[in-house]
DNA sequence: TTGTAGGCGTTATCAG
DNA sequence: CTGATAACGCCTACAA
C-alpha cells in the first residue's frame, strides 16, 4: 500500500447533501429540511446536521435546489451603464430590497444598444432569472414577446408609462423638464441653449428634450439649432457645446441634461468671461452630491433613485407572488440654487464682452 | 368535450430540450450539441434544430447545464458599495471582460462590514461562483479557508498585496497618499489638515492615513489631533470638517480622502473666507470626471479602476484555465491642479480674516 | 418525525 | 454523425 494513498491529494470532491446524511446518521431528506423548514425537524436532529454540514464544510448548491424545486430565486436586470449614480443607485436600492428575501441579483449592462438589450435578457431568462427589471421600454418587441410567453414578471423603470401596458416605476420626464423650463421662464428668460445626451434609443431622453421644446414653443419661443446640441454626455462635452453656444449671440439661459454637463458649461462660461448667473443662467439634473457645493451652486432636479429600485423590486416581488403589480410615479425633487436668477438684461442679449 | 380544453388556458410549461429533440426529428443529445458543438453535427441537422428550438421558444436552462457539466460560468465579486464610481467603474471592467467570456457577474454588497462579506461569499459560492473577487484582504479567516478549502479561485483587488498571499491587483495605497503629502511639501507647506473616510475595516484607507503621517513625520511634522478628521464621507462630512480645521489655527493644506470630501472643504473654505490655493490648498483622491470644471479645479490622483476590473477579471480567467495568476500593481495619476500651490506666507499661518 | 425514491433539464459517454 | 442512457445535486410527495 503506497504510503498516505488515503488522504485526498488534490481538490477532494465538493461535498455533498449525502455526505453530510452520511456524517450525520440521517437521510438527505432531513437534510434537506433541516435547512429549508428547520420546523419540521427534530431540534437535536437538526443539530446534528448542521454540524455535520459544518464538518464537511457543505453549501447546497444551487443549481440542483433550481431544477428539484423549479425556482432559482434569481432576478435580472439590464440597465444602460453602471458608471452613472442614477443607475448605481438604483441597482443598490433594487438589490438592497431583493437581498431581503433572499433573491439574487443578475446586473447587465446595455449600453443603450436595444439588440445588446434583447440578448442580456435571453442570458437571463436563460440562467433562470424569475423576473426582470428593465429600464424604459425602448426594446425590440421580441423582448417583450419572450417575456410574456414565459409570463416573466417584469417591470419598466425611469420612465412612468401611463398607458398601463407594464407594470412602472420611474418619473415623467417630459413632465420633469417642463419644470426646469418653466423655472427659467419664470425668472423671466426667452433666449435659450440646451444641451442633452444623445437621445438616440433613449426615450427618457426625448421625452425630457420634447418637454424643454414644447414649453418654450407654448410661449412662442423656439431655440436656435446651433443652441441645441446633443451627444455623448460628459463634462468635456458639456465644456465643448457651451463654447459653441457662447461664441455668438449667447442665450441667457442654458438647460442641461444632467449635472455633469451642466459643470462643463460653468467651466466654459468661466472660461469666456460670462458671469453665472448674472450673464447666464444654468441648470443641471439628477441632482449630483456635489452640485450643492460647487461654486456656483448648480440649480437641479433629481428624484430618488434608491427609492425607485426598491420600489422596482417591491413591484417584482408582488407579480412573484402573485399579487397586484403596482405602478408608481415619482415626485421630482427640485433644488433652486445660485446657478439661476433673473437675466440681467431683461430683453436684450448683449455680448457680455 | 369542453370548447377549448386543448388549448393552454395558462402558463403553457416551458419547453425543454426534449421538446425542441421532437420537433427536429433528433434526440436531445443532438440539440445539446446543436448548440454547445455545432461543428459536431452536420449543417442541414443543425438548422432544424435551431428552427426547432426557435419555433418552441426554447432556451437552454442553465441549472441543468449547470449540473450535467459541472460548470457554472458564474463569478462573483463583493464590494462595499455601488454608490461610487470608484467601484462602479470597477465592476463595469469587471463585467465587461468576463462578459467576453461568457460568464455573468454576481454582484454583491457588503458595506464594509465583514461578516457580511463572509455571508455574501457563502451565497455566491452556494449558487456555483467558480471564482471570487475580493476588495482588499480584511475579511474573517474563515472566508479564506472556506474558498481554499473548495480551490475557488480569487483575487484581491484595490490593494496590492507585495506579500503573494494572494493574487492581488490595485494601487499601492500607502505609496499613494505619500505622493500627494510629498506633493505638498516640495510645495513649502508645513502645517496640515486630513479629512478621510473612517478606516474602521478599511485597510485600504488606514495604508493612506499611514502614507500621510508617516512621511509628515519623516519631516518632523505632526498633525494636530483637531486637524485630522475621519467619518462617513460625503461632500456635506468634508464642509462641516473643514469649517471645525478652519476655525482656529488652520493649516496651509488640507489633504482629503476622495474628491466629494475635498469638494465639501472646497465650500466650506470659500464660505469662511478662505481662498485655495492663496491661503489654503486642497487635495482630493480618485479624480472624478468633474474636478477638472469646478473652480478651483481640483489636485487630485487616481487609478483606473475600469482597467483595474478587466485586469482582476484577467486574472480569474487565468486560474480558472489553469494558468498562474498574475498579480499586477497599477499605476497612479496625479493631476496638479489650481486648489494647490506654494503656501502664501511661508511660515507664519495667519488667520486672514 | 423521518426515510425512500422519482424527477427536475442538461450533458457526457459510449455504442452504433 | 447521431442516439440511448446514466449521471449531476437536491427536493418533495408519499410511505413508514
Amino acid at each position: 500500500m503506497a504510503p498516505h494513498d488515503d488522504l485526498p491529494i488534490v481538490s477532494p470532491r465538493k461535498s455533498r447533501a449525502v455526505d453530510v446524511a452520511r456524517e450525520a446518521g440521517v437521510s438527505t431528506a432531513t437534510v434537506s429540511r433541516s435547512f429549508n423548514e428547520p420546523d419540521k425537524v427534530l431540534p437535536k436532529v437538526r443539530e446534528r446536521v448542521m454540524e455535520a454540514a459544518r464538518k464537511v464544510g457543505w453549501l447546497p448548491h444551487a443549481a440542483g435546489s433550481a431544477l428539484a424545486r423549479q425556482r432559482t430565486l434569481l432576478v435580472g436586470t439590464i440597465i444602460p451603464t453602471l458608471r452613472s449614480g442614477i443607475f448605481a443607485n438604483f441597482v443598490a436600492g433594487l438589490q438592497e430590497r431583493l437581498g431581503e428575501e433572499g433573491i439574487t441579483l443578475l446586473v447587465s449592462v446595455s449600453g443603450n444598444d436595444p439588440s445588446k438589450a434583447l440578448a442580456e435578457a435571453r442570458v437571463m431568462l436563460s440562467r433562470g432569472a424569475e423576473a426582470l427589471s428593465l429600464v424604459g421600454q425602448a426594446y425590440p418587441e421580441e423582448l417583450f414577446d419572450l417575456l410574456s410567453a414565459r409570463s416573466v414578471p417584469h417591470v419598466i423603470t425611469h420612465e412612468f408609462c401611463g398607458d398601463g401596458k407594464h407594470p412602472s416605476v420611474g418619473l415623467d420626464n417630459r413632465e420633469a423638464f417642463v419644470t426646469v423650463t418653466q423655472h427659467l421662464l419664470a425668472l423671466g428668460h426667452r433666449k435659450f441653449g440646451l444641451i442633452m445626451p444623445d437621445p438616440k434609443n433613449n426615450n427618457r431622453v426625448a421625452e425630457r428634450i420634447g418637454g424643454v421644446l414644447e414649453t418654450l414653443s407654448d410661449h412662442g419661443i423656439a431655440i436656435n439649432a446651433e443652441h441645441q446640441i446633443t451627444g455623448e454626455w460628459s463634462p468635456q462635452m458639456g465644456y465643448d457645446a457651451a463654447v459653441g453656444i457662447l461664441n455668438r449671440m449667447p442665450p441667457t439661459a442654458i438647460i442641461c441634461g444632467n449635472d455633469q454637463i451642466a459643470i462643463g458649461v460653468l467651466a466654459a462660461a468661466r472660461a469666456r468671461g460670462f458671469h453665472v448667473p448674472g450673464d447666464l443662467s444654468v441648470t443641471g439634473f439628477d441632482d449630483d452630491p456635489v452640485s450643492e457645493h460647487i461654486f456656483p451652486s448648480l440649480t437641479s432636479a433629481r428624484t430618488d433613485n434608491t427609492l425607485m429600485g426598491s420600489l422596482a423590486a417591491e413591484c417584482l416581488l408582488d407579480q412573484l407572488a402573485g399579487r397586484q403589480a403596482k405602478s408608481q410615479k415619482l415626485t421630482l425633487l427640485f433644488a433652486e440654487r445660485q446657478s439661476t436668477s433673473r437675466p440681467a438684461k431683461t430683453d436684450l442679449n448683449l455680448d457680455p464682452q
